[in-house]
DNA sequence: GTGCAGGTCAGCT
DNA sequence: AGCTGACCTGCA
C-alpha cells in the first residue's frame, strides 16, 4: 500500500510522491503554493499538501479520502512504472535515467477532462503565468467560493482566512460563456476557441472507453485544439498514458540531446517516442519535461 | 522597441 | 503531406 487513511488525511508511504514534482511537472494548474504549502483545487474540491514527520500528509478540507487517492493516482505503484521504464531505456541511458532520478516523485494525476480540456485549450503559444491568471479569473468569476472544514495546523488556518479558493465553473456554467467573456479574462485569440470548445462538453463527459486513436480524432475536431493540446488532455485528463505530448521543451530535449541531425517536426517526434514507450510513454514525457524545465539541461 | 510564451490554423506549394 | 506567416497580450 502507498497511503494510510488517518481521518481526513491521507498519509503518503512511498517514495515516489512529491507535491512540488506533481504540480509543478506541468500537468495541472489548479493549485497554488502559499507559504511552503501547496494547496490544491480540481473542480469544487480542496486539499493541502505537505510535509509531516518525514512524511507527506493530504489534508482534505474539502472533499472525500476517494476522490483524492484517485486524483493522486494513489494506488498505482510507480516503483514499478519506473523500473519498467528503465527495462525500455535501452538508447539516452543517463537522459532518462537522469530525468527519473530527479523527477521520481511525479505521479500523473486524475483530473476533469473538461477542466483539463479548457485549461489546455488556454495554454496554447502562451505563457504559464498569463493562462493561469486567466484561469483564475475564470473561476473568480464564474465558480463559485469553495468551503472547508478546518485544518489540524495553525498555519493552514491562518492562510484559509486570508486566502478564497474558486471551483471550477460546472459544465453548464460553461456551456453558457461566450467569445467576449472569455476574451475579458484575457484569452486573446483563443476565445473563439473557447467559445466553441464549451458549445461541445457534452460530447467528452463519457468518452473513458474509447481508443485512443478515436479519442484523439475528437478532440482535433475541436477548432483551437491540435495535436500537441489533443495529446495533453488525452493523458492529463483521460489518462492515456500511451500518448507523448511534444510541446517547445520536449522539442528542444529531442534536439538537443536525442537526434541532433535531421529534420522532424514535433507530430513524428511524438510518434517515434510513443511507439518507443507505448503505455509509458505519459510518465516518460513527464520526467523528461520536469527535468528540462528544472535543469534546463 | 522587440521577442517570446507547454501551438494552431489557413493558405500556400 | 509538408511548410510558413499570423496570431491576442503581458512581461522581460
Amino acid at each position: 500500500m502507498n497511503y494510510e487513511v488517518c481521518g481526513t488525511k491521507i498519509v503518503v508511504l512511498c517514495e515516489e510522491f512529491n507535491p512540488k514534482s506533481i504540480l509543478e511537472c506541468g500537468q495541472v494548474f489548479s493549485y497554488k503554493l502559499i507559504n511552503g504549502f501547496y494547496f490544491v483545487f480540481p473542480q469544487d474540491k480542496l486539499a493541502v499538501v505537505y510535509k509531516e514527520n518525514n512524511r507527506y500528509i493530504i489534508e482534505i478540507l474539502n472533499g472525500n479520502i476517494e476522490f483524492f487517492v484517485n486524483f493522486f493516482d494513489l494506488n498505482v505503484n510507480y516503483a514499478e512504472i519506473i523500473k519498467k521504464i528503465q527495462k525500455i531505456n535501452t538508447e539516452n541511458d543517463e537522459l532518462i535515467l537522469n530525468a527519473i532520478n530527479f523527477g521520481k516523485g511525479i505521479r500523473i494525476l486524475n483530473q476533469n477532462k473538461i477542466e483539463t480540456l479548457i485549461s489546455f485549450i488556454f495554454s496554447q503559444n502562451n505563457n504559464i503565468k498569463r493562462f493561469t491568471n486567466s484561469l483564475e479569473l475564470l473561476r473568480k468569476q464564474k465558480g463559485k467560493e469553495i468551503s472547508y472544514r478546518k485544518s489540524s495546523v495553525r498555519e493552514i488556518n491562518e492562510i484559509l482566512r486570508e486566502n478564497k479558493f474558486f471551483s471550477f465553473p460546472t459544465t453548464q456554467t460553461l456551456e453558457t460563456l461566450d467569445k467576449e467573456f472569455f476574451a475579458s479574462i484575457g484569452a486573446g485569440y483563443r476565445a473563439e476557441y473557447l467559445a466553441l470548445a464549451v458549445g461541445e462538453l457534452n460530447k467528452f463527459e463519457r468518452k473513458e472507453n474509447l481508443s485512443t486513436v478515436l479519442l484523439q480524432k475528437e478532440l482535433l475536431a475541436l477548432k483551437g485544439v491540435g495535436v500537441k493540446v489533443a495529446e495533453c488532455v488525452m493523458l492529463f485528463g483521460f489518462h492515456k498514458t500511451d500518448v507523448f505530448p511534444v510541446d517547445t521543451w520536449i522539442n528542444k530535449v529531442y534536439f538537443n540531446l536525442i537526434k541532433k541531425e535531421e529534420k522532424i517536426n514535433p507530430i513524428k517526434i511524438s510518434q517515434i517516442l510513443s511507439e518507443k514507450f507505448g503505455d509509458l510513454s505519459g510518465f516518460v514525457q513527464q520526467y523528461l519535461f520536469y527535468y528540462k524545465r528544472e535543469k534546463n539541461i
